[in-house]
DNA sequence: AGTGTATCCTGCAGGC
DNA sequence: TGCCTGCAGGATACAC
């Protein structure tokens, strides 16, 4: 669920709630989705005040008073509310000392919650990509990520290391709003077609947070709502519908376990798809030891 | 280097 | 109604 745009979102949503607001107690309810020991973890967060909410990726990091930062990875199902009683699976609960709360919720328990010092928060966002939105992630930078993969265009959008933030949904539209197919290798996407990418992308990102994500299911805003982004897929979820552009009908294929929707029109001269995937099986002899 | 698969979990939709 | 199967927006580890 939570990409880029909607832990944008949640970290706006925060950041007007939050700072400022010290924690009084930590109640670890579910350990599994906090790193490293519980006690470590409750007693590096108790006592310490809120400062800004921001994000990095598809991660939202609060800072805490102490130049350490709390990083939540929401996984799949994560979302960060500011009462208990919008909570269905509570697996974080943190008091304030004003009497309010904030709470880790997350059914599938995908998500992780980390304290990292200010070395380890240096050296962990080393790790990942660039940001799609910052003013240094040009057209051509993205050409240059792209030119060094084989992998399949959907493939490297979707990499952290390589590019922070990108989710299966924004990927799918990105690459539908760039005209690229989803399954093209990365290296066959030429200057160009990069550029094109590279502002559909950020179109697509800048349009999602505007309406404050994409809720397939389980994502919240940190008040409660659902995202609005939903009736602005064009490709995601939309298989057998016509594309928007051309009423042609959208396909759905699934590679490396995961699905990508796409118009063969707009996208997907199946010139590259047949390079990569010969569909020449030629023999149509039995194979050796199953003749009769 | 890249691909496929399994894994962590739960909830839900659809088929029977 | 209930049981079963497959699927899901993420990340990682592993074998090949």
């Amino acid at each position: 669920m939570p990409e880029l745009p909607e832990a944008e979102t949640i970290a706006r949503g925060l950041n007007r709630i939050l700072p400022g607001r010290a924690v009084r107690r930590v109640s670890v309810l579910r350990e599994d989705v906090v790193d490293g020991p519980r006690d470590g973890f409750v007693a590096a967060v108790e006592g310490k005040c809120f400062n800004a909410a921001g994000r990095r990726g598809k991660n939202v990091v609060l800072s805490l008073g102490d130049s350490s930062r709390l990083v939540v990875n929401l996984g799949m199902t994560g979302r960060l509310l500011p009462e208990l009683s919008r909570s269905t699976h509570p697996a974080v609960l943190f008091q304030m000392q004003d009497g309010g709360c904030l709470v880790y919720d997350d059914a599938r328990r995908f998500g992780r919650l980390a304290i990292l010092a200010a070395p380890e928060w240096r050296r962990w966002s080393r790790t990942l990509g660039p940001e799609p939105l910052a003013r240094s992630f040009t057209g051509r930078r993205l050409h240059g990520i792209l030119a060094r993969s084989r992998s399949p265009v959907r493939n490297l959008l979707l990499d952290q290391k390589r590019i922070a933030g990108i989710g299966n949904i924004y990927a799918v539209e990105a690459l539908w709003a760039g005209r690229v197919h989803p399954r093209a290798p990365a290296n066959s996407v030429g200057p160009r077609s990069a550029a094109r990418l590279h502002r559909a992308l950020r179109k697509v990102l800048r349009n999602a947070i505007q309406a404050r994500g994409t809720t397939l299911r389980d994502y919240r805003t940190a008040e409660g709502m659902e995202g609005g982004f939903g009736p602005a897929l064009r490709a995601y979820g939309r298989a057998g519908q016509p594309c928007v552009r051309c009423r042609t009908t959208i396909r759905r294929i699934v590679f490396t376990g995961r699905p990508a929707y796409y118009c063969r029109r707009c996208q997907g001269s199946g010139h590259d798809l047949r390079s990569v995937h010969p569909m020449a099986v030629p023999s149509t002899r039995p194979r050796e030891g199953s003749a009769p």
